[in-house]
DNA sequence: GGTAACGTTCGACGGGTGTCAAAGTATTTG
DNA sequence: CAAATACTTTGACACCCGTCGAACGTTACC
């Protein structure tokens, strides 16, 4: 039975809570990694690569969740995550493209 | 003599600390006074009616600048501010707006 | 049941942050 | 020059945050 984790409600996301929550670099990088592709996705592998320990990954899930970014169901013993696009959208349009596009080198257009 | 106070280049600018930056209800307020109306805005003018001490104040007006979010001249004894917004555009294309557009109320358009 | 796998919680530590009062620096004005 | 104006800087305070090691649940597997 996939249990769901406490989050926040679309109409309770607060903006200063979601930029808080996005301006870490591990967390960011997770969120990036999490946008590279939709769908759900599994905790330990969106984590694997990120140097730094078991409990300070589960840290930044709860707070990415806590914000409202992410989602979070238990399956078994693994977690699954997703992006709260739809929420998100709803409520701060554009803000998700903004912050998790990969960045542009600024280049202009060179070819 | 308007003299520019120092600002990060527009290559150095980080998301991660323009993120930081944006993240405090003080910050936020400034940034979307200064955004309401495009252009050059008085440092105090902005600031007006914010419930904090004129240090902090400053503080904060630093931590924008020192982002890279905003620019700031020095005229006579006051302070012009601006928000750089061809920079950030280059950089983080629809951030600006993504952040500082005023809250839709999520009513799905009512009339 | 026992054990391993996966993740969380707890407590602690170091460093950063928002705030203010007091003192300091320019700049304009009398 | 002296006084007033507009911000800034400094120092201090309380608080929050990211990180880790150690201990704790759960779930899966033999």
């Amino acid at each position: 039975m996939p249990r769901q984790l406490p989050q926040p409600s679309r109409d309770s996301l607060d903006l200063i809570t979601i930029l808080a929550a996005l301006a870490d670099p591990v967390r960011l990088t997770l969120m990036r990694a999490m946008y590279a592709r939709p769908g759900a996705h599994d905790c330990a592998v969106v984590a694997d690569g990120i140097e730094v320990g078991a409990p300070t990954i589960s840290h930044h899930y709860r707070v990415l969740r806590e914000a409202g970014l992410t989602s979070t169901t238990v399956e078994g013993r693994r977690r699954v995550v997703t992006i709260r696009h739809e929420d998100l959208e709803a409520r701060f349009p554009g803000l998700l493209a903004a912050v998790l596009a990969p960045e542009l080198d600024d280049q202009p257009a060179r070819a």
